[in-house]
DNA sequence: GCTAGTGATCTGTGATCACAGTTTGGGTGA
DNA sequence: TCACCCAAACTGTGATCACAGATCACTAGC
């Protein structure tokens, strides 16, 4: 060992299990609206989809079940949870609660080049949004992007994966909809709550950001309650 | 089948999984701060200690490590994480955030009933803090006792499940500084401070709710940090 | 023609085995 | 006496097997 100083440089390369990877796997099929409320899921076939074993998957499903996203019926059937219009109203206003503090932190603390980030996201998914023909998952992947570059000024990194949990829960749910209902994407709706949080970001207005997002949420969760996009029973596929 | 109605009746048995009685058993010593930071934990060990086998140990530490409230190292040795200050102060304000929410709420919406029972646990807490010589342990679960009677009133299920894992998360650090220091119990700060939030909840007065539990979490916090509570890095038991 | 029952096949759960990587402790070398 | 090294025992991870219970298609009986 002739050059202790170069290794202490080397990053330290994070080991990643395969449980790891399917439960990015998963996550992704959820929070992309692939997998729908009500869906069911195989321990078996989702290994042999994988082509893993079914040790893996089942530790990815056993978090995805501790986090509410998925759950086990008691007859040992995994799906994704069918929620109810009050369930998905209180997730709602937990949503605007809780991204409301990071918001509004990120509105007092953030710096130039998490602003300049912010900017970038808001830009991509305006650019996204306004196109003449929206690509629908990348609208959604973009709108996600820039909720979390605004979330990630704010200095809290508890609250930051509080959040991620809560999109998660939320994913299937509004991401469904918007397959359904692609015009709401069109609407602009969420354009210009984006538009209202960048300029309070901009302002440091911490009341005005969390206001803007607030606005956001509500206005989704309201568009798809309103459209009925909730199952209160389980329907097969 | 003669008597439907009677059948109807009857209550769903809920399925108790090996994997969610062996999560319960680590959460109580995490929560119970048995379990203290940097402390390691084999899955073998504790399968052996809990009479089951390995698998529902796997499962049960893969959630917890999913809330971040175990941690595997790169080395795959699993302990409980051992939180910098800078880690603790985060965590700490992300419950005065989160928590604060939750009491606002609870004073705003509480009933007749849930009043009744936020008041009686927190007489309970006062009788066992004043009591000539407190039983820690129990003082300790009926602090917890009292926080989530407080917040069982906020009508928000998945704010409640946010702060009981962050109550998880934090409970390591805050019941081995307990036991070091159990002194930190004898000098009043959460009496007075529960006595504060409660009579805001009686008013229906969010803002004074919310700063006493804002003040509690943050007295503890300091007293905590004060003390040097916290190992910046692992120490051999 | 319709319902009740029955067996094959699926489900998740738990136990056991196999494996690669890590730690550790005892011994051997200088 | 100290440093090094090697082997045994441990670690979590993954695969496989066994099992009880649920589901579903099908058939026997009315």
């Amino acid at each position: 060992m002739n050059s202790t100083s170069a290794l202490a440089e080397l990053p330290q390369l994070e080991r990643r299990t395969l449980s790891e990877t399917v439960y990015e796997a998963l996550a992704d099929l959820l929070a992309s609206g692939r997998l729908a409320p009500g869906d069911r899921l195989s321990l078996r076939q989702s290994a042999a989809a994988l082509g893993v074993s079914v040790m893996p998957v089942r530790e990815a499903v056993s978090r995805l079940a501790a986090d509410g996203v998925l759950e086990v019926a008691p007859n040992r059937v995994i799906r994704v949870p069918v929620m109810s219009a009050a369930a998905f109203r209180a997730l709602a206003e937990t949503r605007i609660a809780v991204e409301g503090i990071a918001v509004a932190r990120a509105a007092e603390r953030r710096t130039a080049e998490e602003l300049a980030t912010i900017r970038r996201a808001e830009a991509a998914f305006r650019a996204e949004a306004e196109a003449t023909k929206p690509d629908r998952t990348r609208a959604v992947q973009l709108n996600r992007d820039l909720h979390f570059a605004i979330y990630g000024a704010c200095g809290l990194g508890p609250l930051q994966e509080i959040i991620a949990r809560l999109w998660l829960k939320a994913g299937p749910v509004i991401n469904l909809d918007l397959r359904v209902h692609p015009e709401r994407l069109l609407q602009g709706f969420a354009l210009r709550r984006h538009a209202e949080a960048l300029a309070a970001i901009e302002d440091r207005d911490a009341a005005a950001a969390a206001a803007a997002i607030a606005a956001d949420i509500r206005e989704a969760a309201e568009f798809i309650m309103d459209r009925g996009g909730l199952r209160d029973t389980q329907e097969e596929d």
